[in-house]
DNA sequence: TTTAGCACCCATTACCTTTAAGTGCTAACA
DNA sequence: TGTTAGCACTTAAAGGTAATGGGTGCTAAA
């Protein structure tokens, strides 16, 4: 790989993004101040390294998802941003009162917004929770409703209606025990506390035990199993892409997008870094690319992605995610 | 329309219903014992009716607008269920503690899934929620959550940081005011009495009242205005319909059903009954059909709405949504 | 009122040809 | 030794033509 090689590559890769159709000699020769020939011979070593590849016999070169993992890893230089971009970007970071989701929800759709891919958030509550206390709201006699919430401020409630042998005044009681002995508890192993430290003394107290601690068991049980938070952003953007011109391509693609199982395999990313996955490394589906990074913010951590065709403007995504990164950083601390 | 013609019609409809294809004359002379020239001079009757269309001259033929309407007003039989559609219901049914957005929300799976169709849900809360009692939990010293509850067990919250001069203690204060006068208030009354009730009375016995107020002004707002929910199931399933074979019209499809403001045009249906809207009647897209129906679960209320293609099987979607209502009614009060 | 017969229509398909874009290879050149 | 011109070759895409098949409306007779 010299440095003809490089500037070649370089120049493939990013004129195959713009214009979508495999790349011949002859558009290179003036760059290059040679002929089509040897932009030939320098484009078949480039194949024969696997960096190019062909559609057919005779057809242009296409970079290979080798080439682009080249391209991203020592070729590519981020790209300034637009004014517009810019812009869109301040009206996110300007808007200070957005609770935790909504931030990241937000995010998402700017970046679906000047990115034109589709874009996802993968989050979860994070081990900083803990526990602050549970207040159990009666609404009348059966009915109640059960709320937990922890020191970050996420609360979450559920609705339970009690059997007629157990009063409210139980649960009630109950509901202090925990506060005095739980609070503190990181959320994820309150579950457990409840099981080994609680349930061993209600059991004394409280007669209808069983069927009180199942009212906690749910409240907190819903809190941990429900904290997976997917967003998917734009799933029609990916459609504007002229690689899903043929109706099943389009099928296959929003299938995926839709279904939340399909989604989740895209796994969560472990630092801040932004990391490239290509075609068969993104672990969604051959065809795309999955730019991902990672956030925490207000006790909740988790990854955004974004999902993009394999010939997608790394430079730009890399930027955006670049500028979000920082600002997800400062409200993060 | 003679009985004959009735005949005729229902079976076109019908048999072009599961075909998808134009339907001529010979196809239907077997069933009605006679030649193809006999069919055929109904059909043109009918289509001078204005209840088929022909897509070409020399084309067979599909049914209009209008001869949609005309089949499911007269001539369309609800249809029973099959075992395993009644299975997947039962299902549903059985599960008896699903808080009333996840039970809408599973409801609207069961029928994208049994029907094939895209399902949507426009819901709001009722005017049945009056305020149970707000609840000021502190975080720290500067954060706090704003909690709203209603008697149908609707609770909301919001987190806030409080700027310094002004002490927690204050806000608990408030709180507790608004706990007195304002309980048993409809929730879509609040925001107005709380200017003209409280605001007068903390103005006289707080210092910073107007930051404070903000804080109870934004909790209530929010209430209000996240109030609708809305939720878009199976937006994929419409690609199975053979209709969108084309990726314009998919993409359209899918666009529109991506854009809350566009599926808001969906607008919400105000009685029990399943009412049809086929195509341009759709007000969300000329090349659809809505049935649509009206639900009322502990304190929401709202339209179930399912979006096919016109040649729907309007027979299997009225049955489906007919249990749906009947379970809905039963679990509403 | 129903039907057979016939002329006619047109979307779809298959097949063929042309065109344009591009390649690899060879041999000559600097 | 790297570069280039020239040439034979390949292929997808575009265009043109013809055949096919499913359908119609109309007329005239039963």
């Amino acid at each position: 790989m010299d440095e003809r090689k490089n500037c070649l590559l370089k120049e493939i890769v990013e004129c195959y993004i713009k214009e979508v159709k495999p790349i011949g000699s002859k558009h290179l020769c003036d760059k290059f101040h040679c002929s089509s020939a040897t932009i030939r011979n320098e484009m078949a070593a480039l194949e024969k390294l696997g960096l190019l590849e062909k559609n057919h016999v005779s057809s242009g070169r296409v970079p290979s998802e080798a080439g682009y993992k080249y391209y991203v890893e020592h070729l590519m230089k981020p790209k300034e941003l637009s004014k517009s971009d810019m812009q869109k970007l301040q009206t996110l970071f300007s808007n200070k009162n957005l609770t935790v989701s909504d931030a990241i929800e937000k995010c998402l759709e700017i970046i679906s917004d000047i990115t034109n891919y589709t874009s996802i958030s993968l989050g979860e509550y994070s081990d900083e929770n803990v526990l602050r206390q549970v207040n159990i709201i009666p609404l009348d006699d059966v009915h109640l409703v059960a709320l937990v919430c922890t020191d970050k401020g996420i609360v979450k409630n559920k609705q339970f209606s009690i059997p007629p042998d157990i009063s409210m005044m139980e649960v009630v009681k109950i509901s202090e025990i925990i506060n005095k002995m739980l609070v503190g508890t990181p959320i994820s192993m309150v579950a457990e506390r409840l099981e080994y430290d609680i349930k061993p003394i209600i059991s004394k107290q409280v007669e209808q035990y069983e069927a009180v601690y199942g009212i906690f068991y749910d409240a907190f049980h819903d809190f941990i199993s429900n904290n997976e938070n997917i967003h998917v952003v734009g799933k029609s953007k990916m459609l504007n892409q002229p690689e899903y011109s043929e109706p099943s391509e389009i099928k296959r693609l929003i299938s995926k997008l839709e279904d939340e199982e399909q989604v989740r395999k895209i796994e969560k990313h472990d630092n801040r870094d932004i990391s490239i996955y290509i075609g068969s490394e993104s672990n969604f589906d051959d065809n795309v690319t999955v730019v991902k990074t990672n956030y925490s913010l207000g006790g909740e951590e988790g990854t955004i992605a974004i999902i993009g065709p394999k010939r997608m403007e790394y430079d730009r995504v890399v930027a955006v995610l670049n500028i979000l990164n920082k600002w997800l950083e400062e409200k993060g601390d």
